[in-house]
DNA sequence: AGATCAAATTGAATCGTTTTACATCCTGAG
DNA sequence: CTCAGGATGTAAAACGATTCAATTTGATCT
């Protein structure tokens, strides 16, 4: 209870406070044998710096915030995890926040951010167009970096993932394994990410087959299912050979589906998903899947964090856009290589 | 850039530093012709309070810090919601820190967190027996709160789930439904819960059926296929007709080797998962599962530990454990109810 | 011994708030 | 007209660390 300060040590070890203070911050300043004296006080005290002072007197903190979207979306704890490494390495810490796709929620914690001058911020923000809160940090000297959002504003630096390449990979591939009646699963297009992907798709497969859409209302198992139900009671003879699904969970529920109305995946119907979740993986039929570098993703965006951090005068903004890659597993292989390609 | 202090805006209202902070605090106590000037400078000015001196002065934070165990757990993005929405009603912030399961990293997060004086911890800790350092930050006057970590120590709070009791439910359901041939998928048994799962498991059978057990080596879908496959192939007359597992996953991983090997579920298999995973619902055939109050664990544990940081001398130290419920769905079901049960 | 210089240590100022004791002003009661 | 006492407002002292100019110490060289 009695928490012990900087002065009480250095009066134990008869030194002065300075001291003390050198002994933490250059301990090659300071004779051996006090230091030696100095560090026994400090454990045997159990003193423990107070960061709230430190940071007062530094005008900042050692601490970088992340406001992931979703944090229940392995997307963000992948990034997170990503962040963290690279935090490690410049040897400052993070505070993950969440603002659950809430507005009232990320601006509290903004404003909190600001209030404790963090180095900076990581964010997904809800909002991609009204960023005014991330402007005004900006202009206190809080460098912000956008993930997975890539306003191309010269405000700020950004990383995120090409979904409209993602498509392209996806359409190439099902292409290429020769189908003709092929379609598209997914919605809302008000979503960048499906709209990305669907034009990507369509692109790779412009001067072949036509893309059937089916629009979904969400990005659910149960959206997927639905759609699935729809496609699978068409006949044979009309029904599409190859589906892409905006994301996994879509392509779980189309999958469930298939197997339910006795369409065989990938005999009759070959499934590509995009995401590469962890499921995707671990389904009945191991699903094909575009996956993103969501780690390096948060890597990324921590290193630019911290170069603006550290050289705010030559720094310049930048863009960093990842290329997504494709899994293939049973789903969509022409051959079912079965087993061997059934990792984890 | 330039950071605007008290002070500045003090000089630019006319009034004295005093009177500034007065109108942040107590606005009640300053006339409201100056409060206003005061509030319009401020904005003008884009003052925000730095709260490094804030915290220096009041010699704590506002705010309190949850070490997850991994967040990519939804287990625990859930209890985080729930820690984030007792924490709103109790005007403080939530900081949330991973540690991934690895020592190191909590170690440093713990640290950290005492240098800044937050007010108490919310914790999954790694390691559940030796807590020398959450010891030292009690000791420091730091409250601390266990998660799904219940230690009968008197020594601090703590919130559970009964796990015995989950797996008795599992029990007792299976059993009245008629089964006679039982087994149990789950392992390792160093893991309190899965022993615990086990153990009400197989008291709820115990003057019933012998229960048969499946041995993992870990809780994944690919562990659960694999004794999936071993269970599949017995003869059908030896063949268990229900399988308790000893999370969903398992339970995932069983459901689809049953599927491929033709082994109708729940006519010739009832199957029952533990978490009540998202995937639960959304499974082929939707799982039985036993669900626990995650959220309400979240929420209870920060409001144990609000009421310590608010009445350090009055606070009891109590264990909060909740009943988990069991939530029945097709793939344990006598009479398939379908649909009418698909509930997400 | 005295001068010189590097190494070690000190003391005070500083960061931006909040708080407390005190001063000032004003109003209305006596 | 005076005075008590409530409203307002102020100045200065904390909070705990870091830093920097100044000082002391001690060793080395002549």
């Amino acid at each position: 209870m009695a928490t012990v300060s900087i002065k009480e040590v250095a009066h134990r070890a008869g030194v002065s406070v300075g001291t003390v203070s050198n002994v933490l911050n250059h301990p090659d300043t300071v004779a051996i044998a006090t230091r030696r004296r100095v560090l026994s006080v400090i454990t045997e005290l159990g003193y423990v710096r107070n960061d709230s002072a430190r940071q007062l007197r530094a005008g900042r903190s050692q601490t970088v915030a992340m406001v992931a979207l979703d944090l229940a979306n392995p997307f963000f704890t992948d990034v997170m995890r990503g962040a963290e490494i690279a935090a490690e390495a410049g040897g400052v810490n993070v505070m993950i926040f969440n603002s659950g796709e809430d507005t009232a929620r990320e601006r509290r914690h903004l404003d909190m951010l600001g209030g404790q001058r963090v180095l900076g911020v990581l964010i997904t923000p809800v909002d991609e167009t009204n960023n005014a809160r991330l402007d005004r940090l900006v202009e206190r000297g809080i460098p912000v970096v956008l993930v997975d959002r890539g306003s191309g504003s010269h405000e700020r630096c950004s990383v995120a993932v090409d979904d409209v390449l993602g498509g392209q990979l996806a359409g190439q591939h099902l292409r290429e394994q020769g189908h003709h009646r092929i379609a598209f699963v997914g919605g809302p297009f008000s979503i960048r990410q499906v709209s990305d992907r669907h034009t990507g798709f369509t692109a790779a497969l412009n001067d072949g087959p036509d893309v059937r859409l089916f629009s979904t209302s969400n990005l659910t198992v149960a959206a997927g299912r639905e759609a699935g139900q729809t496609i699978a009671e068409l006949p044979a003879a009309k029904r599409p050979t190859a589906v892409f699904c905006a994301n996994d969970l879509l392509a779980l529920g189309v999958l469930q589906e298939m197997t339910t109305h006795g369409v065989s995946v990938p005999r009759d119907m070959a499934i590509v998903g995009y995401d590469d979740i962890e499921f995707a993986a671990a389904a009945a039929v191991p699903l094909s899947s575009v996956r993103q570098p969501r780690e390096q993703l948060g890597r990324a965006a921590t290193q630019l964090l911290l170069e603006e951090v550290n050289e705010p005068q030559s720094h310049e903004h930048r863009h960093v856009v990842f290329r997504p890659d494709l899994v293939v597993r049973e789903s969509s292989a022409t051959k079912v290589t079965a087993s061997a390609k059934r990792g984890k």
